[in-house]
DNA sequence: TTGTTATCTTGTCAGTGTCAAGATAGACCA
DNA sequence: TGGTCTATCTTGACACTGACAAGATAACAA
């Protein structure tokens, strides 16, 4: 909860330790994958003792946490500017739109991903609740564009809302996962693969 | 209170240490998760020193993938099941029950599809043979089902019949993950979201 | 009987997450 | 200014992990 925003170059105080420990940690998901990232290597890397980082955070699932919220903050940020253009009205190519930016974020950020929606933070109840706003903010976003799309008849009307939107968003999830656990390892199919589900789920 | 489950009555050579390990490993999973599932406690519980296992597994990888490929072997034993007796012909009801007995499994062996599915296994590459022949089997079976649902014309015909079976696949899979990661707590709307997914899915 | 071999053991190593207790220096108050 | 307070960072330690190497045992084949 304290910010200490000042970048000192001094030796024993870092300065900004809980920004590049977020930093450092992506860029070793992004390199090396997440089985290995382990707290010491990342104090290593960053500079500091072993246990330093633990002043930041209270557990390695602390970390995990954050660097799967930041991951929804991109996520956001992402998909607003997908849409932002065409948000004069709602129509099939929004909606594809939609769905590509969300699929090829998962697939250039996959291990990031992972952490978002995978098993390692939910399943053990170690999300943060600043993570769990981001998480329930965006899956908000999702149900308020499915609902817009259902009402404009570009989506089955027959189905409550929340059901289409939980069962179309688990179809891009599903997607995502099966590339991203390299059970699809041919990745130029992704795009194909999401206009289909499109082209699916469409009325 | 663990009791040393052997064939043998000798204290040296344990006698099916193999079928053992996965028993006792599969147990662990459903118990207490992947998380807890170690190499030496699994020995511990097994009644056998820390490194016996490696004669039989030359991994931990290797016993995963071994308990990977018996999910298969199950969920393909229960599949067959579901769909036999309706085997006269190719059904909405039959889909459907597909669709329930594929969502099931995955609910009720959550740790064991996520080892079959989850990127643990496949994207260290470190898949057995056999592990690879019982997921394409699997993967095989799905996409002739869908292929007879799709010129039956109960399924969307102007789709590439293997876009459209990894598409609807992704679905199920997508629904499962939000299940078994926790993002979905209540179980019991598991059904309600699989007939959900089969009426969006259904031409 | 005598090897041969599969199986199981102890010993050891490097690596992990995390706690406890002490060191440091920047921030705040006299 | 000086002194203390406290967030931050450190070293030390512990229990745990996967895995290798070398030796012990017993089943089996000759």
């Amino acid at each position: 909860m304290k910010k200490n925003i000042k970048v000192s170059k001094n030796q024993y105080h870092h300065g900004d330790l809980y920004q590049t420990l977020i930093v450092a940690s992506k860029d070793i998901l992004q390199n090396s994958g997440l089985a290995s990232l382990s707290m010491r290597k990342l104090a290593e890397v960053t500079g500091v003792s072993r246990t330093a980082p633990y002043h930041h955070f209270k557990d390695k699932k602390a970390l995990l946490s954050a660097i799967a919220e930041d991951g929804f903050l991109q996520q956001d940020a992402l998909i607003k500017e997908m849409i932002n253009p065409l948000s004069a009205g709602y129509s099939v190519q929004r909606f594809e739109s939609f769905v590509i930016a969300y699929v090829h974020f998962a697939v250039e950020n996959p291990e990031q991903y992972d952490l978002m929606y995978g098993g390692e933070i939910w399943k053990s109840g170690s999300a943060t609740q600043s993570l769990d706003d981001a998480a329930k903010k965006s899956f908000k976003r999702w149900l308020s564009e499915i609902n817009k799309l259902q009402t404009q008849g570009i989506l089955k009307q027959g189905v409550a809302p929340l059901r289409l939107a939980q069962v179309t968003w688990a179809t891009l999830h599903g997607l995502c996962r099966l590339f991203n656990d390299g059970i699809y390892v041919n990745a130029e199919d992704i795009d194909e693969m999401g206009r289909t589900a499109v082209k699916l789920l469409l009325n």
